[in-house]
DNA sequence: GAAAATAAATTGTCAGACAATTAGCTTCCT
DNA sequence: AGGAAGCTAATTGTCTGACAATTTATTTTC
């Protein structure tokens, strides 16, 4: 376990680099205890407030975990979906916000890829996920619910749409697609007539997936892929109609 | 700003889950400046060590990045599709081999994911995607090509096949599914008939991008979806077949 | 033998110091 | 006046040493 000498970044990278990379190489594997602060500071010819902020960059990725008292220390972490999940949502949702990505280019990333999921969910999907799916359409029938939790629930039905393909590693990557798209959906203001026309597609794809009707699944999905986006758009529209009379009203 | 005082979590963690909640909700723009360490060690009431760790945790996730020097400071890190990339696989690959997850689960989630990208790279491929996975093509054909190489030439062709489809956020979700997946194709060994069956699809699914035929790079890809899992399944047997015979040889 | 006290190991936190780096300012020379 | 050199201040990077908190193992005591 040797870290890069020659390299530009600071020392509790380099060192984390190099934990890093003995994790990732599977000779640390999981559950090993790496050794303590002090000998880590010795190993590497580092002080202790070096190693611990090495430490914490692992710990923030959810590479390892750490525990107090004579048996504690740092252990190397099962990365699990859940925590998985997490820094995937993180990540994807600053991703478009920080990038200025367009709701169209966001919705049609994840609606391609739902549709890879339709498939599998039609052949696989198991009582509950079709009960949530039933659950959150009932939901999004309430005239009271605020638009956030109307896209709350929107989420949570993709959602079980995706578990239905009953393979985790997608749903994982599936996870960062829909959720990241919460912010933008929660842009547009859902009338009454377009809330009737999403509740309408969501029940068809849940009947197409409670049939088994991989096909009419994926008609449906493009159906509301491109409602969806019809409705990004004229936010979209109407947003810029409002900044360019804006500043013509205020013009500097 | 504010930390959640009742928490069981370290203070680093507590202080580095105030920022990013910052950042995460707007209040904290892109190329914005944090305060100084000492100005957040003094808001936050600990020690400057302490407010480092948070902030090595957060540079783990390249949320912020840190300048030196008399204008220098951590300033909120536009993350890039680059960065993202990076932690994507690493997360990807982890999860795989930490929660061993089987290389038809692996494989069936790449594949579903790759066929969702393939009908817009059909439609908006451009000539650079295509001499890649031309060129991928030509390198794999050389026989003396090791099996490490040939998968990571495998992997070179799907990213151009991906990127294809001109969709940033498609690509960055797919890129973890794709490379997430050369630790499990490594245990492959690739014979030449084998690499000659695959070689042939890639040509087939190339020139069906090429000729914007999504219909049959569709087709293509399932049948490398399935040729592929084939193998994965031989060498699943021929694995458990030996650890039969070393179990019987050895008995313990 | 069981309960309580003690010891040891380890991470969590703090205080203060110095080094390294960088931008801006000042001074001085031409 | 203009530019170059040096100085100053601000900031992060690193080190040292210490103590607190927590957890397990050990020893003592009843």
């Amino acid at each position: 376990m040797k870290r890069d000498p020659d390299s530009s970044k600071d020392l509790s990278a380099q060192i984390a680099a190099a934990i890093r990379d003995e994790i990732m190489s599977g000779k640390l594997i999981v559950d090993a205890r790496l050794p303590s602060e002090a000998e880590l500071a010795e190993h590497f010819a580092v002080s202790r407030p070096t190693v611990r902020e090495a430490l914490k960059r692992l710990a923030a990725q959810s590479l390892i975990r750490t525990q107090r008292g004579a048996t504690g220390g740092a252990f190397v972490n099962r990365l699990s979906f859940e925590e998985a999940y997490g820094q995937q949502i993180t990540t994807s949702t600053l991703l478009l916000s920080m990038n200025a990505v367009s709701f169209d280019v966001a919705c049609e990333a994840r609606f391609a890829l739902e549709r890879a999921c339709a498939p599998l969910a039609a052949a696989r999907r198991r009582p509950e996920h079709l009960a949530q799916m039933r659950r959150e359409i009932a939901r999004q029938s309430d005239p009271a619910l605020s638009d956030e939790d109307f896209c709350a629930s929107d989420v949570a039905l993709h959602r079980a749409l995706v578990d239905g393909s009953g393979n985790p590693v997608l749903s994982y990557h599936l996870a960062g697609a829909v959720e990241a798209m919460q912010p933008l959906m929660n842009m547009i203001t859902f009338t009454a007539r377009s809330r009737g026309a999403i509740i309408d597609l969501h029940s068809r794809i849940t009947d197409a997936i409670e049939a088994q009707d991989a096909g009419s699944a994926d008609t449906a999905l493009c159906e509301l892929a491109d409602y969806t986006m019809t409705l990004g758009r004229d936010v979209m529209a109407a947003r810029s109609t409002r900044a360019a009379d804006h500043s013509r009203a205020t013009p500097d």
